[in-house]
Parts: C-alpha cells; sequence; structure tokens
DNA sequence: CTACGAATTCAAGAGCACTTGAGGTCAAGC
DNA sequence: GCTTGACCTCAAGTGCTCTTGAATTCGTAG
C-alpha cells in the first residue's frame, strides 16, 4: 500500500500541513504509522478530506464529522440525518437565490433610495438572519 | 418620530439586547438618544437590521458592512462590488445545490460502500472546500 | 419616596476553525 | 560524521461574532 507524507497530502489536497496535523488530532483523519517522526498517511486519506470539504460545506462542524465517521473509519452513514441535512441546504439555497436577485436588483435599481424601491424592502423582508452554523 | 427602546427592537428583529448593543459599538447601527441611559431607536433600525442580516447572507463582514454605510447612513451602494458578491452567491449556490444532491444519493444509495459509489465518487471530486470568509 | 426591574458599562469568555512560533528531532545527502 | 531542512510537539494566538457576568444607574409603579 503506497503511503504519502504529510507534504504530498498537503500538496495534493490543497491543504496545510497544520491543517492535517490539527484534523488528525480532532480524530477526522488518521495517519497509518510513521517513518521517524513522520507521519504517513495512506491515499485514501484524500477522500476523506473531500468528505470533510464536503461535509463542510453541508453545514457539519468538524466535531459533528468526527463523530460520525467516529471509531472504525467507513462513515455509517446516517440517513435521516443526511435528509434532514439535505432539506436544510435546500433553505439556504433558497435564502441564497433571494440574496442574489437582491444584490443584482440593487445594482441595477434606480430608485433615489434603495429603501424606497418596493423591490428591495420585499427583499429586506424576507432576509430572515441566515441560519446559524448549529449553536 | 416613533422611537423604540432597545427591548422592543429586540422583541421586532429577533436579535438579543446585547447584539444590538454589539452592532450600536461596530457602528452598525445608531441609537438616536437616551432617555436617562436607556437608548432610543428610530424604528428604521429594523430596517438596517434586515440589511444586516442581508449582507450578512451574501457573505460580508460586519466590518465590511459598517464601512459600506459609514459615516452617515444611507448606504451609498458600490454597485460592482455588489455585482461581484452576486457572483460569488451564484458560486455558493451551485456548490450548495451539488451538496444537497449529493447528500440526497448517498441517502437513497445502496452501494455496499459509498465510496465505491460512483455517483458520491463524482460528487467529492466536485467538493472544493467552500469560499472561505475573505481572510 | 422607596423599591423593583430593566438597561447600562466594561471586561472577559466562548465557539469554531485554524495558524503561528519556539524549540526539538531525525533521515538523507555530501 | 555533520549539516540541512522538512517534520515534529505544544502552547498560544487569530479572526469573527457574539454572550455572559458583575457592578451600577435610573425610570416607573405603588
Amino acid at each position: 500500500m503506497k503511503t504519502l507524507d504529510i507534504a504530498e497530502v498537503a500538496q495534493r489536497s490543497g491543504l496545510p500541513a497544520s491543517t492535517l496535523r490539527f484534523y488528525e488530532e480532532k480524530g477526522l483523519i488518521r495517519s497509518t504509522g510513521r517513518h521517524g517522526l513522520r507521519r504517513l498517511f495512506a491515499e485514501s486519506v484524500l477522500e476523506r478530506l473531500s468528505l470533510i470539504a464536503l461535509g463542510q460545506g453541508a453545514g457539519f462542524t468538524l466535531e459533528e464529522m468526527a463523530e460520525m465517521f467516529g471509531a472504525d473509519g467507513r462513515p455509517p452513514i446516517d440517513r435521516a440525518r443526511l435528509l434532514e441535512q439535505a432539506d436544510d441546504l435546500d433553505k439556504r439555497i433558497r435564502h441564497l437565490v433571494r440574496m442574489r436577485d437582491g444584490l443584482r436588483h440593487v445594482a441595477a435599481c434606480t430608485a433615489p433610495s434603495h429603501l424606497e424601491c418596493p423591490t428591495f424592502r420585499r427583499l429586506l423582508r424576507h432576509a430572515a438572519r441566515p441560519p446559524r452554523r448549529r449553536p
């Protein structure tokens, strides 16, 4: 099995070595051994890192992800949880779409003051706070 | 002109008073005066708060927003900036859509291991890190 | 006029995701 | 064998957005 040293993982994943060490400390990835002091990683760590990026984008915290693919390795994925998260994403997407449209409108709008523009005012009424990363 | 005390602003905006004080300190909102010690706000602060929520969702930091509607009040909006931000949002939206679809797929997929599922693997390859809040 | 409760200030703390710096170690090349 | 430089550890620091707590002030109801 081919092993990668941290520099190679860093280069291929685009993450700095410090982040990789940090992730390992958090239990998000694992090194398969050492060469002297130096960590060795299996190539599969790259997939894991993609998975982490995916999860981050979906709104999971690092800690939640560490739990999810906890003890063993293979993500024992919780389907209900994922669907819930997908619905959540739907909300965020709709929100962002409204905002994008709003921004474009404001950039184009010629109303004397944006606060007088009905489109803008409608937008504001819908501008609920973005869902906070679960506190 | 009707004025609101902080409790009313809090209640109508859904933000805790501490956040309102924090925003004022940051120059994001202004109280119009005091009644004794107590802040008084114009009703228009509610619109401003919506605007802030909007901006946050669009990826502006509080400081950037404080700059934008800086000295006077009325947002002297920078159109180029807004369009740029809208394009940015477009990217984020496309990203989120892929992730949502990915999550749904994974929840439904029956492949023995997700890492063997081609759809999932394709998803992973696209799971670039979500754009970091401008560092 | 007194007591209550809501608001105030200021400093510190919290949560998340990392980054940085000081000081040490070790494999490899010369 | 010695130097070099990548990698190591551990503690502390960063940036952002707030929250919490202690001590204090003040308007309003009774």
